[in-house]
RNA sequence: GUGGUUGUAGCUCAGUAGGUUAGAGCACCAGAUUGUGAUUCUGGGGGUCGUGGGUUCGAGCCCCAUCUUCCACCCCA
């Protein structure tokens, strides 16, 4: 008989007491600020419809879903020939159920099934795992969690205005100061295809323009080549890697090279209406600047984002000076619930990568004291009677609000203070015959190693604080 | 999915050319100190060296497979 030893599956993870209280610390932050912008939460299911989630995220995401084997005789349905052609085939009969792939697509289900209870402009937010049959890195996992606050079934760049809101509120609170809001339009990048000669084919270029910082420019100019990019539009490409300025001068410079395009000039009257709209807000992000004195919010022409959903203004936000990639992103789709049959839907929405926030918070120790949680005082027994009177000395600490815990049994005095040492309780009481003869009890104050004789009145006083 | 990398005590890691009984620090337990924690001193428990095969007189070390870790690519949060 062999001991197996525990393991938790490729690319998950436990997250122990410790962990769990900044992670509630970010999630918490990141509520109150949707809440506040008139975001309500929803929550679907771990498991969703193989039908609903195939074809979704295109042929290397259906890769990507962990399909769900059916219960009972899975093998009902399959036939021996099945085996022949192959997984894929046999896969669809034995899995009609699969985990949930992102937030977006169970939400654009979520609208379509229920579109006639639903009020539009329909706004909502959603925290919850998502799982990812990817192979795992650093800060890549199977099981992760995303936070999206989409709205749907408006134009209004308002919209767009209030997740550069909730976005610098949200960085804000938590501590960020050197962060950097990248903005941009997927109509800029067709009116730039349009513009350099390649009309149509920016599908391609934003694949790889969004690549640039990891590739540089002669990466881009190769791969560009390899998708069949002439070389005189590639030629017309570069410059704009480096245009500088401050953002009125950037839309100026966009305005002359995209001419007459259509695309072109709706993405610049878009971003155009979204400064009016945060101007008028009179928002941080067009005020604050970085240590470098860049605006915290900046149009970024080789921002592309890969997702092709995308249609209008497209974000994505990097915290300075830290090695880690962007922290959240989102942008507009016009069509995200065309795919379920209703047609005509526009909506924008952003999400927050809540590990990669953990990461860079830690690195640059911006978790609060006040985020840790905790026991505040540990009651110690020595027998039976001192038990019996620590009780109910216990519940009225507790009634008072005070997180307070009785060691469960007479162990040693120095097992019991070493208990409260490592869990960080700031105070000990004693409970003795001493104290129980008096009624006055004995309050310790670990970090000063001070200690006082009070009544349980005095203690609930003082720890009230 | 492609190429590479990693695994030794609860944790972080040593382990020399393949050679007796696999080590250290931290952690844990007990005692010094029967009513006082993070310091100090003394003692103690704990490893089938990721797992399964193979080569060898002999394997933690070499070979194969597998799982895991991390990295680059693909893609993405």
């Amino acid at each position: 008989m062999s001991k197996e030893k525990p393991s938790i599956p490729k690319g998950t993870r436990d997250f122990g007491p410790a962990v769990v209280v900044k992670r509630n610390y970010i999630f918490n932050t990141i509520k109150r600020t949707f809440e506040k912008f008139g975001y309500l939460p929803l929550e679907t299911p771990a498991m969703e419809q193989l039908s609903v989630l195939t074809g979704k995220y295109g042929d290397e995401g259906d890769q990507l879903l962990f399909k769900i084997l059916n219960s009972g005789d899975f093998l009902s349905k399959t036939k021996p020939e099945d085996l022949e052609q192959g997984y894929k085939n046999i896969t669809r009969k034995v899995a009609e159920k699969g985990l949930r792939y992102d937030l977006t697509v169970p939400f654009a289900r979520f609208v379509v099934m229920n579109r006639n209870e639903i009020t539009f402009p329909f706004k909502r937010y959603q925290i919850q795992p998502v799982w990812r049959a990817d192979r795992p890195q650093k800060g890549r996992y199977r099981e992760f969690y995303q936070c999206d606050a989409d709205v749907v079934g408006t134009n209004s760049l308002l919209c767009e205005a209030e997740i550069v809101q909730m976005i610098n509120e949200v960085l804000t609170a938590l501590g960020l100061t050197d962060f950097t809001i990248k903005i941009n339009h997927r109509g800029i990048l067709a009116g730039i295809a349009e513009a350099i000669g390649e009309k149509g084919r920016e599908g391609d270029i934003c694949v790889v323009i969004d690549k640039l910082d990891k590739i540089g420019a002669e990466g881009v100019r190769k791969e560009l080549l390899e998708r069949g990019i002439s070389e005189s539009a590639v030629a017309k490409l570069e410059p704009l890697y480096t245009l500088e300025g401050t953002n009125e001068q950037l839309l100026e410079q966009l305005q002359s090279i995209l001419g007459e395009t259509a695309e072109g000039q709706r993405g610049l009257a878009d971003l155009r209406e979204v400064w009016q709209y945060l101007s008028k807000l009179n928002s941080q992000a067009l005020t604050a600047s970085n240590a470098s004195g860049i605006p915290r919010l900046m149009l970024d022409v080789t921002l592309a984002r890969g997702l092709s959903y995308y249609t209008g203004c497209i974000f994505e936000v990097k915290v300075n000076n830290v090695s880690m990639g962007s922290i959240s992103g989102g942008g507009r789709y016009d069509n995200l619930t065309g795919m379920f049959g209703m047609p005509g839907v526009s909506g924008v929405g952003f999400s927050f990568g809540v590990d990669r926030i953990y990461d860079v918070l830690e690195e640059l120790m911006l978790f609060p004291d006040s985020s840790q949680v905790g026991t505040k005082v540990l009651l110690v027994q020595f027998d039976k009677d001192s038990e019996f009177y620590a009780l109910p000395v216990l519940q009225q600490l507790r009634d008072a609000g005070i997180a307070a815990e009785l060691y469960p049994e007479p162990a040693k005095l120095k097992k019991q203070m070493g208990y409260a040492d490592q869990k960080s309780i700031p105070y000990v009481i004693l409970i003795g015959s001493e104290e129980m003869a008096s009624g006055k009890l004995k309050l310790r104050d670990m970090q000063l190693g001070e200690q006082q004789d009070l009544t349980i009145e005095e203690i609930i006083s003082l720890l009230i604080k």
